[in-house]
DNA sequence: TCTATGGTGATTTTT
DNA sequence: TCACCATAGA
């Protein structure tokens, strides 16, 4: 195989020690920009090749799917042949996998259907409804996100302990919510990976053959596995599997939605004899950009340790920006790309990133006004929209009966004459007799319950759904969805919408005929029907956000979906206090160590010239606020950067700036720690975010639960220490 | 069933 | 400020 051995050689040390490693546990920290793929798609043909291991016995877990495709296909590339026996996926495409195959004994219904976040949204808040709980003070959203949580941790709705009143009702909240999926066979996200880690747990036989087959296990990105996707992973590697793991905690930005980077030290304890293998040779950014970067990290405690460094030169400084205000920021940003356009770059080469969504507006209207191509990464993806939702939420009702969120999307989508009342009437049958709202709507039609013209549309429903069925069978999955869209009334309802919207609107229709099309080719799913293998394609793969996503344009995106991607010019707007460490993160425990870790990841996305840019005055709700510089830019050293002074206005020399330095604070840890749950006679319960000195002259930041965040001194608060 | 109005509250996002 | 919601009224 030349292939491999050519390409072999020109891997750095560490890359080649990582590939040609002996069998064994491993954990790969693989800085940004270090060239993690290729090491990963080099250990999977190494170990092919060199160790004839099976592509069948090998598993590469990753978190999006765009990492999966991409690391199939190079995988194909390189050992030039298909790969198709190989698993490459998401955690939660493997779990959705082992559910088809196994759903008997994973407790499930044959044709379960998932649930995407905003299915469950609407759930929860009908459970909430349900439950007659006042919405105002029981959020949907908050329930939604203590479910996930609980899953999460693997937790089912009996297993979450109830203490005080909240814990209590959000538990009831659960355990109603658990009912409704289990009866309608849905399953949300969380549900996909709790359900698969319990077919493993309580099914020695299936555990027992995954454990045979998959001898080696690579799981990519493992700074954002959760409790669950390791407990998991623990019980499929078993005592005979190998496993390399790749992370960095360094870039560790998603503790919030249940990430534990400390799954990495864990991984180390828990499989026995694991080597670790650094790479910290950079091959994307300049030696400026770099420094500056690991200057900044450098400020977070606990690290499990990792300089990166290049050859390449230390090329230009990094350029700060002190704007005016968000509008001069914003025309600075495309004034500069705009210079690096008509220098010969491409507009696509360029990247505005910021810390929150919000920011993106005024960005938007500058591009706009200097006729600059631009994309905003995010937004509204494929398959979420509302017209594409609709479409699959008839295939589903088509599919499966007894789905009752597909049921009450539609029942009245298009218009039909069903209204509020009617479909009470529907949903009081079906608690009181059982069984789901399809069921309840039949019985209501056959015993005439409804009103007459409540009973005719109702009646002419129940009959479209049927007609449609018994229509569209037979047929390839494009027809099939092509006649539902055309024949519920779905897509004359978007025709008659005359503005632009319904216009986008009826086109996504066809693009979804389309995507149904070239469906049936590529996926065929382990025997599933291909009705249901498409709509668990949709939920689990949203798709792209916009349709041109492949033109020349200056990118526009939070930091957060930046993290694997790289351009040659890079801005981080916003950079101020508040906004960059934001508000809401200070107030969490290690919330700055992350937006630290947040603004690294930021900076080591930019190759050739990273520009830092803050506003000195910022609008936000609709007041006008003095901002303060954000202390990253005080973490980053003095020669790395510049600033960059505009025409007549005059600001504030760097230099300058850095005398007043009041808000830089250590987080030297003493008797106190950070995220430390503490009691104080006054203020009550709360949390430690911050320290500052050590022993009893230490001063403590601590967020109270009634009064919130306060600075206190250590000898003086006496606090009483509760974990 | 559609539209107007007012109250609210406002990070980060993948699956 | 603005977008999202729920509710009221035509």
């Amino acid at each position: 195989m030349n292939t491999l051995t050519e390409t072999l050689s020109i891997l750095n040390d560490a890359q080649q020690a990582a590939v040609t490693a002996e069998l064994g546990h491993h954990v790969v920290l693989a800085g940004a920009g270090s060239g993690k793929t290729r090491v990963l798609v080099h250990r999977i043909a190494w170990l092919i090749e060199n160790r004839s291991l099976s592509p069948f016995n090998i598993l590469a877990v990753t978190f999006t799917n765009k990492a999966a495709k991409e690391m199939k296909y190079r995988i194909e590339s390189m050992i030039g042949m298909s790969a198709n026996a190989m698993w490459v996926g998401t955690f939660h495409g493997i779990a959705h996998r082992l559910l088809r195959a196994h759903w008997k004994e994973a407790g499930l219904s044959q044709n379960f259907q998932i649930l995407d976040s905003e299915d469950q949204h609407r759930l929860v808040k009908r459970v909430i409804r349900e439950l007659e709980l006042d919405e105002a003070k029981w959020p949907p959203k908050q329930a939604q996100w203590f479910i996930n949580k609980q899953k999460d941790k693997g937790l089912r709705s009996d297993q979450t302990p109830s203490g005080d009143h909240f814990q209590t009702v959000m538990k009831k909240i659960y355990d109603h919510y658990e009912e409704a999926t289990q009866k309608n066979g849905l399953i949300d996200f969380g549900d996909l990976l709790l359900s698969a880690y319990e077919l493993l747990r309580d099914n020695p036989h299936v555990l027992a053959h995954y454990q045979q087959r998959f001898q080696y296990i690579l799981i990519d990105e493992f700074q954002d596995t959760n409790t669950l996707q390791y407990e998991w992973l623990r019980l499929l590697a078993g005592k005979t599997a190998y496993v390399m793991i790749v992370g960095d905690d360094d870039q560790s930005i998603y503790s919030w939605r249940g990430a534990q980077v400390e799954n990495i030290r864990r991984f180390e304890r828990d499989f026995k004899n694991t080597c670790i293998i650094r790479l910290e040779q950079n091959y994307r950014s300049t030696g400026n950009i770099l420094k500056a970067a690991n200057q900044l990290i450098a400020n977070n405690n606990g690290r499990l340790g990792k300089n990166l460094w290049t050859e390449s030169s230390d090329g230009d400084v990094i350029s700060l920006y002190a704007a005016f205000n968000e509008l001069d920021e914003a025309r600075f940003i495309v004034d500069r790309i705009k210079t690096w356009i008509k220098d010969g770059g491409r507009p696509s080469e360029c990247a505005v990133l910021y810390r929150s969504n919000a920011q993106s507006r005024i960005l938007e209207e500058a591009f706009l006004q200097a006729a600059v191509p631009y994309r905003i990464y995010g937004g509204q993806r494929f398959y979420e929209r509302a017209e594409i939702k609709d479409a699959l939420a008839y295939m589903r009702l088509i599919n499966h009966r007894d789905d009752d969120p597909s049921f009450e999307r539609i029942i009245n989508t298009p218009t039909r004459g069903v209204g509020n009342r009617t479909i009470e009437i529907i949903r009081d049958h079906a608690r009181t007799q059982g069984g789901s709202l399809w069921h309840a709507a039949t019985d209501i039609v056959t015993e005439e319950l409804l009103p007459s013209r409540a009973h005719t549309a109702v009646c002419e429903f129940i009959e479209l759904i049927n007609a449609v069925t018994e229509h569209i069978d037979g047929k390839s999955l494009a027809e099939q969805i092509e006649y539902t869209i055309r024949n519920s009334g779905l897509l004359t309802h978007y025709q008659k919408e005359k503005t632009e919207k319904g216009r986008a609107r009826v086109e996504n229709l066809e693009e979804l005929v389309n995507a149904a099309q070239q469906f049936s080719e590529d996926d065929i799913i382990d025997g599933q029907p291909i009705l249901s293998a498409f709509l668990s394609h949709a939920a689990l793969e949203a798709g792209e956000g916009q349709s041109d996503q492949f033109s020349d344009c200056a990118q526009l995106m939070t930091l957060h979906s930046a993290k694997g991607l790289e351009f040659p010019l890079v801005f981080i707007a916003g950079l101020e206090e508040g906004l960059f460490p934001h508000q809401m993160s200070l107030e969490e425990p290690h919330g700055l160590a992350e937006e630290r870790r947040l603004c690294y990841v930021g900076m080591t996305r930019a190759m050739q010239k990273l520009y830092l840019c803050y506003a000195e005055v910022r609008s936000l709700y609709g007041r006008e606020r003095r901002a303060i510089p954000s202390r990253f830019i005080y973490e980053i050293p003095i020669e790395c950067l510049e600033e960059v002074r505009m025409r007549s206005r005059i600001s504030i020399p760097v230099s300058q700036v850095r005398k007043t330095p009041s808000f830089i604070k250590t987080e030297n840890e003493g008797q106190y720690r950070i995220g430390q749950a503490v009691k104080h006679g006054k203020f009550g319960n709360g949390v430690i975010l911050n320290i500052e000195g050590s022993g009893n002259k230490a001063r403590l930041q601590i967020h109270f639960k009634k009064t919130g965040s306060k600075w206190l001194v250590a000898e003086l608060a006496k606090l009483e220490a509760l974990s």
